[in-house]
DNA sequence: CTGAAAGCGCTAACAG
DNA sequence: CTGTTAGCGCTTTCAG
């Protein structure tokens, strides 16, 4: 059954080096009043017996795990990957270690990791595209500092200083915004938007999108797609959505319904951006090496899970959560909509 | 200063119920000895007064983490959050908690990552691509049990049971002799390969390649050309060589490498597959999405990541690793490769 | 400068 | 069926 893991312990490592464990302790966290001498002695003791300070051991005593956690919707995405990899550069900077859970976009998983977290004693969470609403977040953690990175949940939409929590989110209207006005440019009258899942960012960079139709008064032009996934029946209802309508510009939720959405179209004979310009949202590394390459609007991801990160420990520092904020984001224009003056 | 995360207890819990922690604990263990109403009202103080149990003071006791360690080269890897998907999947389904740490293909941060792990006992660790030794990884985290994914130290190659790791590894070779197979019958008579970094699979699939050639009599036609990055520079260097020599095919080492290579080629006016067929290697989601479709050669990744925490519960359970595997490869032929039949 | 003792939150004998 | 006791591995007063 079930191997115990016997490791060596700070006591075989006193014993042998002849000194009680409270010495071993202080030397080996380096403290001042232990000379020298004993201090190199100890560490050559606790090295040859391959000595390894317990943390749960730590953490129970100290009352301090230096844990973060990080609630996922799914690694496998290549935007999330970057906030992830940000994120657990900067806690292990600070030397943090971060437990990560995946929510799959699944109310339940996102508890059950919530929960996860609490049981570790995680003293920061990060919840990334969470669709919970933040007091059942707050109560699952509590009293861990949280806060939302690109929060889907609607309630989340407004800024929110003074709460126990901070919101880190991006200027996503101002980016569909941003798309707009250089389609209008190129000569685009006519646009669809591809929705993505019924989150908060889907809708905020349709309105983005709408508002600047109505800047430019055309307000009624904007069609409205259902997001298609990589099963050809959605894709081949949105192609015939396309095909009937034939929008100028199809922009897209995010990159990688772009690049879904570009292949089914260049199935059917749709040539992009000749006959159609189509963007996207993320500037994922594959939305520079779609052929063509996309347009598209980047997000900061790296620096995202960086500042979770920063807010999280400030918190936990000082105890207060700095205020929420929303990040720029920045026009990358690229080959899906460099159109010859449309008509 | 640091805000001391002042939890609820079993104790309060205890004091609250009007019963021993013991009891407590037992109820909420389900010790079959407790009755059905104490349980219940334990149960009903514990979840009123928001009670949740401190995994470090258990583990502690229990000598027992019920935690798995996995050593990722970087989690912006699509090909890697695939296996972490299926690995961190796989854990949950048994009870385990993941703690994850990247390496960046840098052996100090693998290090650091082992250490990571073995302060926080976990019970098993998978280091995926990693470059260590597996003496110094098993050292570095002893007596935990060690399984290596894609191990690229090069003394992984060779098959090894009886050994307190266990490999998982793929048919590198095989795949890159289908591959050849594959471009034969569709007409490439001069190929060439562009090397990954300098790792055990990128000389697998090379080997495979090789030997494919050797079969068809065209052993000394393979170039080899070094792995180009996003850098214009490399790319420039890369496509230089590609228009010198005019090979009928470019297997490039992995997807990525491949959609870099290929949009490099498109800049340079160079058509795929019409001038030269290009394939990949891993089956990426991308892969699929790109114009021209990817031929490739896909991996199991999920399931690798999957076998990769049964082969760990395993040893884990019955003291005794599993015996090494290398899993099945499966060529995907797309758009990259289909060429008019060449000269 | 160093050791002895107490205790972090929890579970597991061992009595009752 | 339940409480008491001891102790997991570590840090930290408090004495010497």
């Amino acid at each position: 059954m079930m191997a115990h893991l016997r490791r060596v312990t700070l006591h075989d490592v006193a014993q042998d080096a002849g000194v009680s464990a409270s010495t071993v302790s202080r030397a080996l966290n380096g403290d001042r009043r232990i000379p020298e001498n004993t201090r190199a002695r100890v560490e050559y003791v606790a090295t040859r017996l391959g000595y390894v300070p317990n943390q749960a051991a730590r953490s129970l005593v100290l009352r301090a795990t230096h844990t973060l956690g990080l609630l996922v919707p799914g690694i496998t995405d290549p935007m999330h990957g970057q906030v992830v990899a940000g994120f657990e550069n900067e806690a292990s900077v600070h030397g943090f270690s971060v437990i990560m859970a995946s929510s799959y976009d699944n109310p339940q998983r996102e508890s059950r990791g919530l929960q996860l977290f609490a049981r570790h004693q995680a003293e920061g969470v990060a919840v990334l595209g969470g669709i919970l609403e933040q007091r059942q977040v707050l109560a699952a953690v509590h009293p861990s500092r949280v806060v939302f990175l690109d929060g889907e949940n609607p309630a989340l939409a407004g800024d929110t200083s003074d709460l126990p929590f901070g919101c880190i989110r991006v200027e996503d209207a101002a980016g569909g915004q941003a798309l707009v006005e250089h389609l209008l440019q190129v000569g685009c009258r006519s646009f669809a938007y591809v929705e993505g899942p019924a989150v908060a960012s889907t809708i905020a960079r349709k309105q983005g999108i709408a508002r600047a139709l109505r800047a430019a008064g055309l307000d009624d032009t904007l069609k409205t797609y259902a997001g298609a996934s990589l099963d050809p029946v959605s894709t081949a209802t949105l192609v015939s959505h396309v095909l009937r309508d034939r929008p100028d510009a199809l922009l897209c939720y995010d990159d990688r319904l772009a690049l879904i959405v570009m292949d089914a179209l260049r199935a059917h004979g749709l040539r992009v951006p000749a006959d159609i310009a189509i963007t996207g949202f993320d500037d994922i590394p594959f939305a520079a090496l779609s052929n063509p390459r996309l347009t598209t609007v980047a997000q900061p991801a790296g620096d995202m899970g960086k500042l979770a990160v920063r807010m999280l420990l400030s918190a936990i520092q000082d105890d207060v959560m700095p205020p929420s904020v929303r990040l720029p984001v920045r026009l990358i224009v690229r080959e899906s909509s460099r159109r010859v003056q449309a008509a």
